[in-house]
DNA sequence: TTTAATTGATGTTAAATTAGTATCAGTTAG
DNA sequence: CTAACTGATACTAATTTAACATCAATTAAA
């Protein structure tokens, strides 16, 4: 069970580089050699964090991507949610019997407390805090 | 981003039907329509329950499965042990380059911290306390 | 003693998701 | 000009998840 998916992965290494650099505009060529990041995948990664503006991108030579939004600011959920959605448990245990009402059904309550919980803890995770701790 | 896979889900809803009738044997086909679960989809998973000695079966005409952990003691947890493993965020994030030591990384205390955090709260989550809830 | 309903064991297939690649047009510093 | 870049988009490969199929052995009951 592996609760990030690459392109989250790769995302948060991409923005701590950027972070940790940002008066420059840095190209993928060089965050992906640096992090070893396959250069495609990272250019539709990153194609991905300009669209939610995290980043700021300049085009042509000695182009290349800056951060954008304040790293303090950047939390693990936001890119989770880039990439892999809401955090969800599942759809709804035992929907079709027990959960018809999902508004009164007490397993939901467990449920969503779990899932706020992780969401908690990913929220209390920025790109700032991961900067310096790798700094 | 989904918690719970489909068989983990299917065996949890398994474990409360029997639980719920813990004095006799259910079979695969009925606890298959009572919750909608492909039948020989669970047919494999009530198998490796069986290996990992939460429920007991009995073969032939009338057979099916009994429920032999006591449901105050198995955890969702255990369950999520079975069908997916480790609860494991990712490898390491910055391996390569930052995180050549596992022992001093600090970014790994974070991480940790957090797949503890989670492990924990599915801890919490018996089979029993979710028979309760739905019954 | 036959039969129908069951589990045990195991192999296969289908669908969905994740990971990664490729291409081409447009931009820009030098 | 041109080489190094991003934007946009389509494609492919690999892996995981979900589900299906088959056959042998067991057993309660007709």
């Amino acid at each position: 069970m592996k609760l990030l998916t690459k392109d989250t992965d790769y995302a948060i290494r991409a923005l701590v580089v950027l972070a940790k650099d940002s008066n420059k505009y840095l190209s993928a060529r060089i965050i992906a050699k640096e992090q070893k990041i396959p250069y495609q995948f990272l250019r539709t990664i990153m194609q991905k964090l300009i669209k939610n503006r995290l980043v700021e991108s300049k085009e042509g030579a000695s182009g290349g991507f800056k951060i954008k939004k304040d790293p303090k600011k950047i939390k693990i959920t936001d890119i989770i949610h880039i990439f892999q959605g809401n955090i969800t448990l599942t759809e709804c245990l035992f929907r079709k019997k027990i959960c018809q009402n999902r508004k009164t059904c007490p397993l939901r309550r467990e449920i969503k407390r779990i899932e706020w919980g992780l969401e908690d803890e990913f929220n209390k995770l920025t790109i700032n805090k991961l900067l310096k701790k790798t700094s």
